[in-house]
DNA sequence: CATCGTAAAGAACGGACGTTCTGATGTCAA
DNA sequence: TTGACATCAGAACGTCCGTTCTTTACGATG
């Protein structure tokens, strides 16, 4: 277990108002602001308490000065699978990351894109008819990449292969030819994350 | 309904530099900062860039002045199939879907839980070890929903299947057995999503 | 009863921040 | 070639912000 909890309980309380605050606005306001939320009246002891919610790692700053939440910050959504049976973690309150899976799968928003998947040709690496390929746009690829390509004027996502000095589309199903491409390989982005969605 | 696409092309430009800095900040800085981020030297500048992002519903302001992002913010462009080869997808492109992955997958965030994946068990589903399983809480399921049970106080997820009048719970793996659950079986919640990263 | 540590209040200060105005480019159409 | 408009640069200004320091209240400890 890390130290990941505050040293006292009121910091424990100031917290969790922290949260509820965030999870309103998506920021931390000012100290002055701050006052209301935590209900006092003393900036130098908000600053007081932020220094410790950040050496407890609930909070960092930015290069200026301005507080943000790291990932401890926000209720564990992710189940500790050692999690005793009948009771586990109370998670999903009103204060969590809402924008958890966004951001695990996305780095670079402006260059990332989401593209349904088609047909079973990838079946054999578990991508399924009707998944959303998340996609980040660039131009290299390394052989073992799954990548989207453009091929015809469609999109298609295979594994990018190498046979004989020239590089392939490999489906990662047996019913399926590998694709040698005429002349050059256009590739839109490469796979960097899989959404499915049940039912 | 907003209209949600800047005026003009560099809103668009300015909008991803700054998508991008607040996925690695998760806060929007100073209008100082931003000269940097946006690469001009004008604060006044800055403003009137946010204030058409906000006109466009990108980003509001706290009660404090203070700038955060709205959910458009966050939404992703969902490729249409059929674009035409080469074309790169605009951020003001006004066909094709925007989604925030999160609103996809989750209904009821309150009863909704991420559990990873562990083992090979369900590959036959297209599901895999370290997948991350988008659970919904609930003591209910039908025959033929991938569920998670608690066996002997490890979550296991597994398709709810019937033999003999008793439920089962079947892995998607011939390597692996039937699980007969004795007495009652402990129904965590069902798997209405899947999550994957790459690399 | 004296001392210590915690939990705050409050004032004082310098600087950074947002706002507004004015001016300098560039571009396009008339 | 002239004007209109979009795109920026730069400076001026008042306010609010973060920091630091000093002081107060209060419970526990001894």
């Amino acid at each position: 277990m890390t130290d990941s909890n505050p040293s006292n309980t009121r910091d424990a309380e100031y917290l969790s108002k922290l949260q509820d605050y965030y999870a309103d606005w998506k920021s931390i306001p000012s100290y002055a602001s701050l006052c209301d939320v935590f209900g006092i009246a003393s900036k130098s002891w908000v600053k007081a308490i932020l220094d410790r919610l950040e050496k407890a790692g609930f909070v960092e700053r930015t290069p200026d000065g301005m507080w943000i939440p790291t990932s401890n910050f926000f209720a564990r959504h992710v189940a500790d699978a050692s999690v005793p049976a009948g009771m586990p973690v109370m998670v999903g309150s009103s204060h969590g990351d809402y924008h958890v899976i966004d951001d695990m799968l996305i780095d670079t928003p402006s260059k990332t894109t989401l593209i349904p998947v088609k047909g079973d040709s990838m079946i054999g690496a578990g991508i399924h008819d009707g998944d959303l390929a998340v996609v980040e746009k660039r131009n290299l690829a390394n052989v073992g990449d799954i990548v989207v390509a453009i091929v015809d004027g469609d999109f298609t996502l295979k594994t990018l292969g190498k046979e004989g000095g020239k590089f392939v589309l490999r489906p990662e199903n047996p019913d399926y030819p590998v694709i040698h491409p005429q002349g050059t390989l256009e590739i839109f982005g490469i796979l960097v994350g899989l959404v499915r969605k049940y039912k």
